[in-house]
DNA sequence: CGAATACAGACTTTATTCATCTATAATAAC
DNA sequence: GTTATTATAGATGAATAAAGTCTGTATTCG
């Protein structure tokens, strides 16, 4: 089990943007340049994120993506679930009766990796490296 | 992302055994009955289990799996690390000067998952069956 | 208008998961 | 010791998902 790349790259999209560009648009190209990826691979994640309401797309000359207005609140968990769903990690195949109590277990365990995932917001990684 | 389904067959194995037959060794052909699962798949599964410890085989006419002693102290994370392996579930794949941030906060996040399944035994889960 | 940009869908390639089949090794029962 | 019963290992195939490309369309600035 992994997180596939698309979420990597987008992670990094989004520091990048958080970082270097908190207010004018950046274009694809800029971005995938600066971060050694495909444009058009690139540009599926960050529809993703606009989808998900965290970034703003403007198209043409001079358009690209911005953040939007709240961008100290975007989290690491916003920008996963962004890319990868927010389908739950398991999913027990068996049929029980009532609920699979092996299935709340690991839903539990993984609701306290969101919990830590929300509580960190990527502009806190931005400050830190600057600072 | 998800759990593999053989992670899935593979807890509720383990709670079979726990549940059902903590002394006497369970053959490969009941434990698929039970599960509805086909024998050679699961085999493999319970093979990696034997490999992690946590079960032990035994060859032969009467033979099959058996919970080592210490079952009070097999822990979820033991099942799902013995079938997923421990390898992070994020790697960044840029090249940084020093560590990447964004892995760090991911893989500490991880860990509050990981800290929970292994706080969490499957014996614990069989007591709540009977009970 | 024309260039620059985002968006959408089809498509290809590659990797992983899921599963089966066959053969081999170990051991208990007879 | 032979036979039946069990686990183990490896090769193979099918299905699914991930990773990436290509082409065309829509939008907007100059």
């Amino acid at each position: 089990m992994k997180y596939s790349q698309a979420t990597d790259y987008a992670l990094h999209a989004m520091l990048y943007l958080v970082d270097e560009a908190p207010d004018k648009p950046v274009s694809v190209q800029l971005l995938a340049e600066k971060l050694g990826v495909s444009q058009t691979y690139l540009s599926k994640m960050l529809t993703k994120l606009v989808k998900a309401g965290l970034i703003h797309s403007i198209s043409g000359a001079n358009g690209g993506y911005r953040l939007k207005r709240s961008q100290e609140d975007i989290s690491f968990l916003d920008v996963i679930q962004a890319i990868e769903g927010t389908a739950s990690l398991f999913e027990c195949s068996f049929n029980h009766r009532n609920e699979c109590l092996i299935q709340q277990v690991v839903v539990e365990a993984e609701l306290q990796m969101e919990q830590f995932l929300k509580s960190k917001k990527i502009a806190d990684l931005a400050k830190q490296v600057k600072g």
